[in-house]
DNA sequence: CGGACGACTGGCCACCCGGCCAGTTTCGCA
DNA sequence: TGCGAAACTGGCCGGGTGGCCAGTCGTCCG
């Protein structure tokens, strides 16, 4: 059997559920042509399950503050969003304003990082 | 059998080798407590390999330029920054001076969501 | 019709940021 | 023993950022 050209599938598991990690590391440690990965041994996939309460915070962002975000995330300045979407900086400032406020940040880096985290937008 | 109070586990393949997947699938599909997501179905767990090519792009990164660029990533200030390693303020625009030119950023949002997408930080 | 809301614009200003110059100390390695 | 790398500090300055005030315009809704 050690003949198989494929060794083992090495799973790791990232879940938040104590409950829900322990019933698949069981049923998983009992399926022959895969196990779970040891500490520190790199993973061929990786099992996750954040907690989900995290997920449906969908904030309520207009159009235009969407379009300001994903030009903050690739590092626009103003001047640069406000070329980008011909508007004035001083728009561009009103919007990443709100931005800052419903994203509940302290500046245009914070921003970028909750929205990443909450998936307002992807990196 | 039916009297069990917990359900199958209900897993979603998310893999870029389509060989991989394939092999979690069968693996997975004989598996009594668990079964694969239907299309639509909301998942317990989600079982994730991305194309590994991309991980290995560590950039040499030292010590102290993780500090700043964690912090960073935290929306902090340089000032906070400076008070939160004990060290001054122009020593920490030193090592975001060192990170814009490593990470080829133009500023430190652009900093913050490169390093976020090679995996050097976790946001 | 009046009000609320989103998008947009302006001025003003304190503060922050990033880039430039310069310097010190400490450490490991040739 | 010398040399480079990392870490650290300072001054200076132009431009960027964010907060505050104010205002206009169009749309949708009660």
């Amino acid at each position: 059997m050690s003949a198989d050209t494929t060794p083992d599938i090495v799973l790791s598991l990232e879940i938040d559920d104590p409950a829900l990690a322990d019933r698949l590391a069981t049923l998983l440690g009992n399926v022959a042509g895969l196990r779970l990965a040891a500490p520190g041994e790199t993973a061929n996939a990786t099992i996750v399950a954040r907690d989900p309460r995290v997920i449906p915070e969908d904030i309520a962002l207009t159009q235009r503050e969407l379009d300001v975000l994903a030009l903050m995330a690739e590092g626009a300045s103003n001047k640069m969003i406000a070329r980008q979407l011909n508007i004035s900086v001083h728009t561009v400032k009103f919007h990443v304003g709100s931005l800052l406020d419903k994203l509940d940040a302290t500046g245009r880096t914070d921003a970028v990082a909750h929205a990443a985290r909450r998936g307002v937008i992807e990196l």
